[in-house]
DNA sequence: TGATCCTCTTTAACGATGTTAAGGAGAACA
DNA sequence: TGTTCTCCTTAACATCGTTAAAGAGGATCA
């Protein structure tokens, strides 16, 4: 990891160079002096544009955040609602893959921002527009953030980075825990295809929550 | 907090002690040596019953999970698998609530156990009983897992305890961030109900997502 | 009984971490 | 030219997780 001279250091670069830095060693490796040097100066310095390592975790969730959703626009005439939201947590679960613990930077942190607003009102217009009342938009939107979430952190936990004495979610540690003749399904379960495809998984918890909104607050049964 | 002296000195009650603690300080200022100082005991004798902070964390999980779902039991005659997974999420989501950053403590640390495999076991064979294929059972489970530490991880963040310049998550906050002329539906948002009622919220979800099981996978499209 | 082992704790110490204090180099400005 | 502001430096602090080494006390065995 050599030191990014020549740009100019400032809130945006230090997020770039921590999250950098997150691929080895995860958020726990994470030091301000790690940053610094990585920044190709001391660490000390970085306290001139980031008031704590909390605002650094914040600064660094907003990019993350913000590199999620780049790009993203109001759906064209011929997507509808459930497949513009199926893009959008699709897009932001691959970003949080994109860097070690990246949901657990997520999670929890400050995220606020334009992006973040522009993101959120793109939503709640485009559920407005295909005919859900404002209230059920702004009730609906945050299920699918949560779910999300939820599913990435326990997905980069599973791949157990952080264990050195071996990733404990492997078919055959969890095979060897879990007592068949009390749990049979149980042990079914692990030893089988349990979290063998997170894609399929993910996609799979989607679409149930989407007909879920479908079902119960879909512009149908206004 | 007076250390707690006359008790026996086991895995179990090092996770109670840590689990007291951790609603002073939080997940961050929960340290080895306040911990140990809360059991009257100096920091290295930990180490005696713990290898790491990390397998502190999973001790401390495994004993939230543990008491989460403590005298769960299969659904009787007269409640659905509905209702007895609305049950289980709740009882999961009010045991993290009831320590400060109880979500993050269980999220992404390895979870493993007798308590685990009896409701998952409990769970499946609810399920199957009800009409879902095994298959359906499996992949259904974890969507109200996720979601469910999901929504808590972002409802203790926003309590907004970590900030000691205030709670960036209040209505005020947001709405002066929120440029009302460029996101209107977003300012209406945070201006008005946005979080207000977390349990109703909570609760909402859950029966989206319960809705939506029905509606793909349910016993009824076997 | 006395010697040995095992369990659990202690004291002492290590390097590393987040953070603050104080000051310096250099551009901007008067 | 002198002053102010921006951004960085070196030095230092308390505290952290963790290891090393030794000691107290009970159990075991000759």
């Amino acid at each position: 990891m050599k030191p990014e001279t020549g740009t100019k250091v400032e809130t945006a670069s230090i997020a770039a160079a921590a999250l950098r830095l997150l691929d080895d060693g995860g958020i726990d490796g994470l030091t301000m002096r790690k940053v610094a040097a990585g920044l190709g100066v001391q660490a000390p310095a970085l306290y001139w544009h980031v008031k704590n390592k909390r605002e650094l975790l914040d600064v660094m969730a907003n990019a993350l955040f913000v590199s999620a959703v780049d790009g993203i626009e109001a759906p064209r005439r011929d997507t509808g609602w459930q497949d513009w939201l199926l893009d959008l947590a699709g897009r932001l679960r691959s970003t949080l893959l994109r860097h070690r613990d990246g949901a657990r930077v997520l999670a929890g942190t400050n995220v606020a921002g334009e992006s973040l607003w522009r993101v959120t009102e793109l939503t709640l217009r485009t559920l407005e527009d295909a005919g859900f009342s404002a209230a059920d938009a702004v009730r609906v939107f945050p299920i699918l953030l949560h779910y999300t979430i939820g599913f990435v952190i326990e997905e980069q936990a599973r791949s157990g980075v952080e264990y050195p004495d071996g990733n404990p979610y492997t078919v055959d540690r969890l095979s060897a825990a879990v007592d068949a003749a009390r749990y049979p399904l149980t042990a079914e379960m692990v030893g089988t295809v349990f979290g063998s495809d997170n894609d399929a998984e993910f996609e799979y918890g989607l679409h149930v929550i989407l007909a879920g909104i479908s079902a119960t607050t879909g512009p149908e049964k206004q």
